[in-house]
DNA sequence: CTCTGATCATGT
DNA sequence: ACATGATCAGAG
């Protein structure tokens, strides 16, 4: 077993595995021993490479350095991005003790406060003996400690409030809550409530390391600011205009009258000006790097409740040519927090709508399935080039996701559906469904 | 009313 | 020239 005194010493070191594929890291042969093991990887570049017995202590890998070990998978996108395959586990949540805890001297800071992460590469189809290391980064918590502070506290108050079975990824940023256990059976009990809980770990979210990875070449920098959420920022930049119509915000932010028909996009063009348009989002605040977030603009009534289904871009066919496990769109849903900007005016024109506020929205579990249902649907129409079998309004129960006409006038979307490679159509959310996931 | 297929100004 | 983000408007 090998020891190392400094971090530049673990590093150099590290750098020897770059290249190396699992096969020939593979030591003790922990492959074809343990073929079931979800952590073998880890497994064998513990063993394999540092030399270190198996271990399952609560102390840090490379403890005299407090650094931790993870072994992490990426792909490439059809882009050429790199794209985190799993989101990173760390330390199980105990709802008994965590209540206790402070942030500073918390279990989880204790053991995860520096990761040394190693990359590989995940390719479909290939054996995990194949996969090959290509880069490794050494990650320190404290980058990003305002959020994860605040995304820590956010879920110890859940639990502390008794509703450790109402947690979710989608409460927080950075750092996720997620559910752990053989199946999704398993239950255990919480401190300040009857109801049992899913057992659940603290995780760096997917989204957030794709982030990590993407910045593996760049310079750490500590964020000054004290905006902890994307939701603090978002409502810095829209405060002043609530209460005001579309129109007159359209003429404050720009100077100019609007004349003529009022486009229907008239809310995207203001919150493009307003907060910015979703791919420069990245540049406004770092927030945004390390989490997908698009905003909508949707028109609600007094309570909120939407007056339209939120409506995404025009399909095309060959996006269904995956199964829903491995489609574009299953990552899209899972990563993606909506960012709801809600203009209050039912029975007003387009244009005389009264900036009300912002909500966030984000999915589970639950949803994703539902929204794979009516993925598959499309995936048979396709199949059997039959137009009936896509996944029109109410065509299955709890449809939340459903295809709809967008083209010009005179289309007839869904009669083209087969035409060419580009569809006249797109996918819509159910609004009461939307209305349901808003806090 | 609400639902759902149809439509449009703008951005690229 | 067409997709996008969103609303429109007739049907029921």
């Amino acid at each position: 077993m090998i020891k190392f005194d400094t971090e530049e010493a673990l590093l150099k070191f590290t750098e020897n595995i770059k290249g190396r594929t699992f096969k020939e890291l593979d030591k003790l042969n922990l492959l074809a021993t343990k073929k079931r093991d979800k952590g073998i990887l880890g497994k064998i570049v513990e063993t394999g490479f540092y030399r270190y017995p198996l271990n399952n202590d609560i102390e840090a890998d490379f403890s005299e350095l407090g650094i931790e070990l993870k072994v992490s998978g990426f792909e490439r996108t059809k882009t050429g991005l790199l794209s985190a395959k799993e989101r990173i586990s760390l330390s199980m949540i105990d709802y008994h003790t965590i209540i206790h805890e402070t942030y500073e001297f918390s279990k989880f800071l204790l053991k995860n406060r520096k990761l040394l992460i190693i990359w590989y590469e995940y390719e479909r189809g290939k054996e995990r003996g194949d996969f090959k290391v290509w880069d490794y980064q050494l990650y320190n918590m404290s980058q990003d400690e305002h959020v994860i502070k605040n995304d820590f506290h956010l879920i110890q108050e859940k639990i502390k409030n008794g509703k450790a079975h109402l947690l979710s990824e989608g409460d927080t940023s950075y750092l996720g809550a997620c559910t752990k256990g053989r199946d999704g059976k398993v239950r255990v009990t919480q401190p300040n409530a009857e109801e049992p809980a899913r057992p659940r770990a603290f995780c760096l979210k997917n989204s957030y390391m794709r982030g990590i990875l993407r910045s593996i070449n760049e310079e750490q920098k500590t964020e000054q600011t004290t905006i902890k959420t994307v939701r603090d920022y978002i409502y810095k930049q829209i405060e002043t205009y609530i209460g005001m119509t579309q129109l007159e915000i359209y003429e404050k932010l720009t100077n100019k009258q609007m004349t003529g028909r009022i486009p229907k996009n008239i809310g995207k063009m203001i919150s493009d000006q307003m907060i910015g348009k979703d791919n420069e989002l990245k540049q406004k605040h770092d927030l945004f790097n390390k989490t997908t977030y698009i905003i909508k603009n949707v028109p609600v009534d007094e309570d909120y409740n939407l007056l339209e289904r939120l409506t995404f871009r025009n399909i095309v066919q060959s996006e269904f040519a995956d199964p829903w496990d491995e489609s574009d769109w299953k990552k899209y849903f899972e990563e993606v927090t909506f960012l709801l900007i809600c203009y209050e005016g039912k029975g007003k024109k387009n244009g005389h709508r009264t900036l009300k506020g912002m909500k966030e929205i984000t999915f589970n579990a639950d949803d994703i399935d539902s929204f794979g249902k009516t993925y598959e649907k499309i995936r048979q129409a396709i199949g059997k080039k039959d137009i009936a079998l896509l996944p029109y309004p109410k065509t299955f129960p709890y449809q939340k996701l459903e295809i709809a006409p967008k083209g010009l006038g005179g289309d007839d979307a869904y009669n083209t559906f087969f035409d060419r490679d580009r569809t006249k159509t797109c996918l819509m959310m159910d609004k009461d469904f939307v209305r349901s996931k808003m806090k």
